[in-house]
DNA sequence: GGATGTGAATGCATTCACAGCA
DNA sequence: TGCTGTGAATGCATTCACATCC
């Protein structure tokens, strides 16, 4: 419950809180009650030093001489990341990627719940996807505020991608994790993370070309 | 081909290079012949500087008072990038997802083709998915070594993820693209990049509490 | 002994700023 | 004038190393 000042955190470190909570919750179904920061390190790729510089960040969670309690730091890092509470999150594009979000196993225990799908294809419209009904665009507004959704996924073609963006953050929505292969721009306060998997793939093709760099670099 | 030692280029350069691609392609839809350092910059959210450093660690590709010509920008990338030849790419996981990166359309034009897909489910094997039979695993290594395939996609529950990488790289994969949320320990010759949808939303997340960072940070 | 937490030191990446070319 | 290419300067992030505590 600190005063988290995100501007004093490296964004690297931000994004490697997931990765923490991840592996926690590994060590965590394995039995381990407490973890020191070799351990946890080693199991990601980071350092030591790495590890605890990142947690100092946000608090004093660790006992010297013992390391950090698995189970308590679960707690904190969900309460930082903001997934002690379920969000409610909205699915634009009901293609194959848009079904595979869906059906997804592992949002739940993660935070978050998809509860709302939209398409512009009359053809699909009305028509459910797991329990859900595929929903017109014009209906965004309204659902969005009905159920005060704040994060979508964007699994739209390309063409359409900037547009509905721009919907979905006219309508509220403060987070966006866009699947389609454009750089989205939009106001700073909305946030937004992009996946590129043909970027990806070029970023392998790359390495594989040039092996001299990156000791298994983990994205 | 200038001989690109990927020792002196920041790994952060190199992420890039597929966005300045990405663009530049968009460029020369819309019909440009050249392009500034700014312009490109301006449309991805970086700097000029950025652009031209990024440049000049591969090359002297654009003319001074002119910018950078958009068509041969477009073939130099792809070289450096390894996708002037396109790769063949297997699939492993007949899931879902397995069956959205099948389908989508974007891989062909940016060099890549998945020609093999693979599952450990025997009520799949056999079936056909998109025109491509769904191999079992025992099948791996004989593919592999037929169509010299040196890229794989990753796409089963994380229980499996490790050991079917194993399994990859002994076959003489060298890239693995990951969607199962763990973290793949594997020796430094293999490039992986990893996809955690679950951790690209826990990102969002975090934005969304605390907007005081991060001013539309693309990932 | 074994581990954390953290200022100080180091190492990278980005940005500046300007010489030089079209 | 307009823009690139690049050393030099800056700014961030990582790592070191050690005081501190169980």
């Amino acid at each position: 419950m600190e005063p988290i000042r995100p501007d004093l955190v490296p964004n690297p470190a931000v994004r490697r809180l997931s990765f923490y909570l991840r592996q926690m919750e590994s060590f965590q179904r394995k039995g381990l009650a407490t973890v020191s920061s070799k351990q946890l390190g080693d199991s990601l790729g980071f350092t030591d030093a790495q590890v605890r510089k990142d947690m100092s960040y946000f608090g004093q969670f660790g006992h010297p001489g013992v390391g950090y309690p698995v189970e308590e730091m679960i707690t904190q890092l969900r309460h930082i990341l903001g997934t002690d509470k379920t969000w409610n999150v909205l699915l634009v594009g009901a293609g194959n990627l848009g079904r595979a979000m869906l059906a997804y196993r592992g949002f739940d225990v993660r935070g978050f719940r998809i509860v709302a799908v939209f398409d512009a294809d009359r053809n699909k419209i009305g028509k459910k996807m797991a329990s859900l009904m595929i929903q017109p665009l014009t209906a965004l507004e309204k659902t969005i505020a009905a159920q005060s959704i704040r994060l979508a996924i964007l699994a739209v073609p390309a063409e359409h991608a900037e547009e509905v963006a721009n919907r979905l953050v006219e309508a509220g929505i403060r987070g966006i994790l866009n699947f389609a292969p454009v750089t989205l721009t939009l106001p700073p306060k909305v946030a937004v993370n992009s996946v590129d998997v043909a970027v990806q793939l070029e970023q392998l093709s790359f390495h594989v070309n040039f092996p001299a760099l990156e000791p298994s670099g983990q994205s």
